[in-house]
Parts: C-alpha cells; structure tokens; sequence
RNA sequence: GGAGCGGAACGGACGGCCGCGGCUCCCUUGCGGAUGCCGAGGAAAGUCCGGGCUCCACAGGAUAGGACGGUGGGUAACGCCCACCGGGCGCAAGCCCAGGGAAAGUGCAACAGAGAGCAGACCGCCGAUCGGCGGCAACCUUCGGGAAGCCGCAGGAGGUAAGGGUGAAAGGGUGGGGUAAGAGCCCACCGCGCCGGCGGUGACGUCGGUGGCACGGUAAACCCCGUCCGGAGAAAGCCCACAUAGGGGGGGACGAGGAUCUUCGGGUCCUCGGCGAGGCGGUCCGUCUCGCCAUGACUCCCGGGUAGGGCGUUCGAGGCGGUCGGCAACGGCCGUCCCAGAGAAAUGGUCGUCCAGGCGCCGCAAGGUGCCUGACAGGAUCCGGCUUACGGGCCGCUCCGGCA
RNA sequence: GCCCCUAUCGUCUAGCCCGGUCCAGGACGCGGCCCUCUCAAGGCCGAGACGGGGGUUCAAAUCCCCCUAGGGGUA
C-alpha cells in the first residue's frame, strides 16, 4: 500500500478521477496553474539532471532536485525523437503534465521534477501515468534526501 | 450491378466539470486571481522550387557555376497554373510526356554479328569476247583425228543488300516493272526533305508542286542556342542589459609636392601617389571603407567571457460575398471581416449523449442490446506552388452486363 | 527551426565523376574439406550486398526525380 497524506484523496485517487472532491478539499489548495510551475529556464533543467537523482515506476521516470525553499514543486518535461512524430511525442507531454497538475499537492514541495517516458509507454491511462508519478517522485526525493546532490553521468556527452 | 476516369469539398457533433497560450479590462505589494474574445492543417509534413523580409556600402560588369526549355497567356515570381499544338497509351471517359538543337563540333554503343557510322559479303543469289573436266555435236578430214556451238559439273576476278542469320539498332515501307542476280535503277501510293499558297498571334495544320532518299540513336554524355539566377539565411538581423581586459599566434609596405609652426631636432594639415587589411563569402575587374607611409595601431586566426529581456513577430501578393471582363488560369471594381503568435515552447484530461463502421447476443422481422474502432498528422519568419502520408462519403462522366 | 552530407555482403570498404568489360572486387568474420595426435596457423572450395519506388537509355550500383533511414553544422 502506498502512503498518502491525506484519506480523501486516496480514496479519490483510487476510487476513480474526481475533480470536483479534489477542489473542495481545503488540504488541496489548488488544481490550477502550472506556469510558474514550470522550470523556464534550461540552466535549471540541466541542474536536475546532473545534481538531482533519479527514480522510475512503471512507465515514468523521475529526476528529483531539491531547491529548499519549501515552494511548491516544479516540473520540466523530456521527451526525445526516439518516442516517434510531434503529435505523439506531445501526447506524452500532455500526459504527464496533466498528471503533474492533478496530483501536485501528493508531491514533495521544493522540488524541481524533470519528467521522463521509459519504454512501456504505449497506451497508457492517465490514472497508471499519475501514480507513477507520485510514486516515482517520493522516491526519488527521499533518496535526494538521503544521498544528497549527484554528480553528472560521466558517461553522457554535452555539448558546450 | 460490375469495372474505371475526372472534380470539388469535409476531416465526427453537442454538453458538464477540471485545465492551458495570447490579447482585453478589473482587483492585487507581489506570486497571482477574475471578465470577455480568440486559439493548428489540408497536408501545419518533406524542405524540392519561386518570392517577400533582413544583413552583406550599391547589388554593377565579365567569367565560372547552376536552373529551366512546344506555343500563347496568368502571376510578385516559379521548375507552378490555364488554354492550345505535337507525340504516346487506352474500346472509351480520359491519362502521360525535361516536348529546343544530333545537315557546329567532340564522344559513346558491351556481348553477338560478315558488317555499327563517308558500313559490310558469312550463308545464299548471280557470274565475264574467264579458263578446266565430262557428255553431245553442225562442219572439216590425209579416216588417225580436229572442231565452232550446246548441256552438265566443280572453280572463278567480281557483282548483289531482295532472302537467311546476329543485334536494342543493319542506311525509307508496300506493290509492280526491271535485271545475269539485284538495287529508288524506274513507276504508283505512303513516309521524309525542300519550295510555295491558304488558315492561325503562335506552336502548327492543310493544299499544291518538287527532290529521288540524301540526313540512324544518345544531349536526365560533353556541348551549342535561348531565358533566368549576387551571397547568406529569422539561431537572418536590430536594440538594451550583463560580462570578459585586451590571453596566444600570424600578416604587410618605397614616397612626392604644397601650406604652416619651429627651440632647426622636427611637428601639424592638405593634395597626389604607393602599400596593407577588410567588404562585395567561387574568381577577376571595378569599387567602397579603414589604416599606414617605420609606429601606436590596423587586420586575420585561435582561445576566454556572457547567452537575460525587447523588437523582428504577425494586416497579408489576406479571407469571404457580389459584380464586370476573360474559354480558362486570373484580373478590375464594390462591400465586408480581423482570423494562433508560443519561446524547455499553448488546443489537454475526464465523463455523458448522439453519429458512422465492425463483431457478438436476443428476435420471424422491424428493431433492441453489449463491446471495439473513428485516418494521416501539430504552427515556430511569412506567403505562392510542388511532392509525399491519409479516412469515409458526394457530384459528373465512360465502358460492360441485367431488367423495363 | 534553418542549412548540409551519407547509404554497396554480418562488419570495414573498392567500383559511381566519364553507364556495358559487374554474375559487383578485396579484407576480416561464417560454413565445408585438406594438413595435424588435437587446436591454432596455413592451403583449397563455398554461401553472402548495390536502402525502396519511378524515369532517361538498347542497357543503370553508376545519370535524373520522389520517398525512407542514419549522421553533421548552426545563437
């Protein structure tokens, strides 16, 4: 069983979508807004991605950065050309990124989130998507936490 | 009903809730909240052409290089579109064509074949006031024989391009005459070339005459002719802010005249000239800018730093409707509308009803019900095209079959 | 986004500019046989490719057009 901070919403959660419960909840502030809830600027990005520590669950990946500030969490998203054309590469975006934006009060505050797709990716519900989501971003932040700030993959090459 | 051809559109519909990007207006110290309006495609795609725009001083000349290629129109322009001409395919509706020049030049054609570009004799056919052999033989005879000529056989200088065969292609086609056999050698028709008349703006068509066949293929081979093209591309480019401090390496040169100041060493300015670098991102000319004429500096290459904001950035060769001109592409005029402008980058999520198709179940049937599916695909500087991907239906036409 | 380049056996490549001699050559690898007591090395033999579609041409790996898949450059 998954720990949630609140009933209500696992009950939400696994009981079925329900937006509606989801607004009224005063424990929840708001479902609104990713657009200062986005990582705006590729330095940022690229800080998650070298510093932060990844988790995965199901068909997401998830690399953790904590900014210590206590604000809410914020979230880029990656998905390259392997994934196929613009209108299904978007469709992962829009996937996640809805998912983000229903579950970010399950998520740890501070943070930066970089998003990724891992492999079985194909015909997901946005439901499997979300609480992959939540789960992989717990993991991720509590082994940040414990482990403190990564170093960059040798491996990788950058350019610049 | 079947097969096929062409064309114009459309790209599931409605609603609830939660959201996203612009602009607007109101609240708010601010994060932000709230109102209203707008918010992907026919291909937004591939980046294959043509333009706008921006920078390179101007975008000049020559050359290299590239693109295009029936004719006439359309257009800002095009390699696009329309109409027509010619050729090819199809019973037809229709479709396809890089469709100038091979009597300017150069080159190429493997293999096969006798011969492949001012061609050629392998088989075959023919064959001399050519001889040989065999047979017959007018006639002559000294009765031994001789002999023109005829027939046959093998050979044969040579003739021949009809036939066989080779090839992608063998130097007009069919028929007749002609000949030793043949051949445009001659004739008729067709084709081709040339000349002229007529029609058409023209490509070309058509009619008549004439030549006597001579010009084979390939130019998406080099090339010739005609037309067009300067280069780079929005990460173009302009501005503000921030930042680095001049780090490393390379390059080059001869002045003359005049004015003026002078402490007579020289300094300053102007003109001409010379030199260098850079721009015109193939080259040369031409030209411009800057610098230098013994030195600071100029310039090139490498290295280092910054990479945040604004403009460009969306009203445009614009959409829709009408009308007039035109066969049409399209254009003129009038009316009307404002129609995405992001920047790690907006159209989404979820639920319901309906629509279309498929499958299953119930039912004699009408129908009911459950499940699944609903293509290709997402703006990033903007237009005009082309090409490619893709769903079901509509309209018109052609051919075939059936019924009336 | 914009601008370029490349594609040939399993792998690396030659041939392409200037079409035929290509049934596309070579090396490594692969398979079989010989040699050896066995393996390696060596020798002999063999299988194996022009990314796809259309066009030009008598003839296309080669020339032209369109797709597809990779790769690079660019503030």
């Amino acid at each position: 069983m998954r720990q949630a901070p609140s009933p209500r919403v696992v009950s939400g959660v696994t009981a079925g979508y329900d937006p509606l419960v989801a607004s009224e909840d005063p424990i929840v502030p708001s479902l609104r807004l990713p657009s200062g809830a986005r990582i705006r600027h590729g330095r940022e990005v690229r800080r998650t991605f070298d510093h932060g520590r990844p988790s995965g669950s199901g068909p997401v990946v998830v690399y953790a950065f904590d900014r210590d500030d206590g604000a809410p969490p914020r979230l880029a998203l990656v998905v390259g050309r392997r994934w196929g054309g613009a209108v299904t590469r978007n469709r992962i975006r829009r996937l996640l990124r809805e998912s983000f934006r229903t579950a970010r009060a399950e998520l740890p505050t501070g943070f930066d989130l970089v998003l990724l797709p891992r492999d079985p990716f194909e015909k997901r519900r946005m439901q499997d998507v979300r609480e992959d989501l939540v789960a992989a971003a717990h993991r991720a932040a509590r082994r940040f936490r414990r482990e403190g700030p990564g170093t960059p993959r040798p491996g990788r090459r950058r350019r610049r």
